[in-house]
DNA sequence: TATGAATGAGATTTCATTCAT
DNA sequence: AATGAATGAAATCTCATTCAT
C-alpha cells in the first residue's frame, strides 16, 4: 500500500513539474491539457487522474510555490536575529528561491494580474513591511514599496532576459535599498 | 457624406479604449470580443470594421503606449539637461504616464511574459541604462538593474493593489535609488 | 418620365454586368455583395435599390442568358430551313452566343450542377432532340446525348483553358457529331 | 490498444464518403462541417481529428478522384495495346470510374470552374490528345477537343439528370468520335 | 490504472441585409 | 436616390472534459 501511495505521489508531482515547464514556455492561457500530457510522457486521460481539471494545476503550483515562500517568510518574520539581518536575509533567500525555479517564476508572472495571485503576494508584502517596520520604526510605507518593487522588478527583468544575473542581484539591491537606508541612520 | 454618429477614428479609438478596459479586468486571454463590443455599446460585427482580429486589438492598444513611452524616452536621451536631472525626469514622467492609464498598465503586465513586450521592454531598458552611464559612468549594470526593477516594481504592486499611491511613489524611488547615488559620490 | 426609366434600367443593367464578372472571376459562391458593388462603382446600399439580394442577381443573371438562347432555340425549332440546316444553326449559334459572353458562361458552369439551371438545360435538351429527330427519325437519345455532349464539353474545356478556340470549334463538332452522321446516311 | 469502435483509416475514409455525399448533394459552398459530421454520424469536433479543415476535407476528395483516374490514363499512355484500342478502353474506362461514383462526380463538377480542378484536367487533356495522336497523328488538337467534349458533356448531362444512362454511353461516344475517324482512314 | 477518440459548448470571424443620414 | 456603418445570424474551428475499452 504505501509503495503504491509513493508511486502515486510521485506520477502526481511529474505532472505538475510538466505542468509548470508548459505554462512557463506559453502561458497558462496558452498551455493546453494535450501539452501538459505530451510534456509528462503520459495519454491525456491520465492527466486526469490526478487533477481534477486544467485550473487544479494552477492551483496546485500556485500552492507548491507558496508552500516555499511561505516558510521564508515566517523565517523572516519571527527569527532570532536583529530584524535588518533577517531582512537581508529574506531578500536574499527569496531570490534564490525564484533563481532555481524560472519556470515556475514565470508562471507566477504570468498569473500576477490575476485574482489568483493576491493571497501569496498580500502576504508578502505584509512580511516585509513587518519586518522593516521592526528593523526602522521611522521609515514609512514608501520604502516598503520601493524595497519590494526592486525585489519583483529584478524578478521581472530575468525572466524576460535570462541574462540578467539574478542569483547575484540580492547583494546590489541590499546596497541600494538597505545598506544604503543604514548608512544614513 | 455626414458621418452617422462619429468619425471613424473616434470611433476607432473609442473600440481601443473599451479593449483595453476589457483586457484590464479580465486579462487579455480570458476577454472575448462580445465582452469588448458590449463595453464599447456596439454589435460584435462592428469590432470588425475598425479591427481585423482580436489579437490586432491588442497590438494597437501596445502601439498606443509604445508611442507615448517613445517621447519620454527621447526626451532623456536626447535631451539637455544635465544626466541626472533627464534621469530622474524620466523616472517621474514614466510613472506619471502609467498612472494615467491603469487599464492599459494591467494589459501591458499581462503581456509582460511574452514576445509582445519584448522590444518596448528592451528600448526601456536600453534608455535608461544610457542615462545612467551618461550620470555616473562609475556604475554598472547592477545599479541600473536595480533602479529599473524599483520602478517596475512599484508598478507592479499599484496594478495589484490601487491604494498604493503610484502617483507619489517616484519622489521615494528617487529618494533611494537616485539621490542616494549623488550623495555617495 | 421616360429618360427617369432608363436611367433606372441602364443602372440594373450595369450593375448585374458588374455582378456577372465578378461571378465570374471568384465563383458565385465566393462573390460577395461588397465586390459587386466596388466592381460597379457605387455604394454596397445601392445594390440593393436595384436587386432585392445577392441571390435575385443571380436569377437575374441565368434570366437574361434564358432569353437570349430561348431565342435561338425557337429559330431551331420552328424555323422554316431543312431540319439538318437548323441543328448546324444552332451548334453555330449556340456557341457563338456563349463564346461573346465568357464570363455569364463561367457563371453557368459555377450553377450547373444547381437546380437553377435545370430547366434552362432541359428546354435546350429538348430542343436539340426535337430537331434531331427531325433531320434523322432514325436516330435515338444515344446520338443526341453525344451531340449536345460535344457542345457542352467543348465549352468546358474553352471555360477552364481559355486558349481553346470555342469560336473555331462549331466546325469541328458538326464535322464529327452531325457531317459524319450525314455521310452515312 | 485496440481502437475504441473503427480503425483510424477506416474513420477516416467514412468522414471523406460522408462528406462527398454531402458535397454532392448541396455543393461544395453550401456544405458545412456540421452536415458532414451529421451524414456520417458524429459530433462536429471529430471531423477536426481526421481532417485539418473544410478545404482539407475537398482536397482529399479531390486526391482520392485523381489516384484512380491517373491508374487509367497510365494504362492508356504507356500499354502495350494499338493506340486505338487503348483509346476506346480509356473512355469506356473513364466513364466506368465515374458512373460508380455519381456523389464524387458532382463533386468535381462543382469544382470544375475553379483552380483546384486545373492539375488533374490538364492531366487527362494531355494523355488523350497523347493516345489519339499516337493512333492518328494526322488528327489536330481540334478532334480531341470534341472527343473530350463529348466525354464530360455526357457526364454533365448524367450528373443532372440520373436517367441519362451514362454506363451505356462508351459504345456510342466511340461509335461517333473514335470509330466514325477510323472509317474515314 | 491508462488511454485517446469522441464530444459539444463556446470562441472567432464573415457578410447579407438594414437603415439613419 | 445613394451611402456605408452597423448588425447579428451563422459558419469554422478549438479544446477541456468524458468514458468505453
Amino acid at each position: 500500500m504505501a509503495p503504491k501511495r509513493v508511486d502515486k505521489d510521485a506520477r502526481r508531482q511529474e505532472i505538475l513539474d510538466a505542468a509548470v515547464r508548459v505554462f512557463s514556455r506559453k502561458g497558462f492561457a496558452a498551455s493546453r491539457i494535450d501539452d501538459v500530457a505530451a510534456e509528462a510522457g503520459i495519454g491525456k486521460g491520465s492527466v486526469y487522474l490526478y487533477y481534477d481539471s486544467r485550473e487544479s494545476l494552477l492551483e496546485a503550483a500556485l500552492a507548491q510555490y507558496a508552500a516555499g515562500a511561505d516558510a521564508l517568510l515566517r523565517q523572516a518574520v519571527e527569527g532570532d536575529a536583529p530584524p535588518l539581518e533577517r531582512l537581508i536575509t529574506l531578500v536574499h533567500s527569496t531570490i534564490a528561491l525564484l533563481s532555481t525555479q524560472r519556470d515556475l517564476a514565470r508562471t507566477l508572472l504570468d498569473l500576477w494580474a490575476t485574482d489568483h495571485m493576491r493571497p501569496a503576494y498580500r502576504a508578502y508584502r505584509e512580511a516585509v513591511t513587518t519586518v522593516l517596520t521592526q528593523a526602522r520604526p521611522d521609515l514609512g510605507l514608501a520604502h516598503t514599496t520601493v524595497l519590494i518593487g526592486a525585489i519583483e522588478g529584478v524578478l521581472l527583468q530575468w525572466l524576460i532576459d535570462p541574462d540578467v544575473p539574478l542569483a547575484d542581484m540580492a547583494g546590489p539591491i541590499v546596497d541600494v535599498c538597505v545598506e544604503g537606508l543604514r548608512e544614513r541612520a
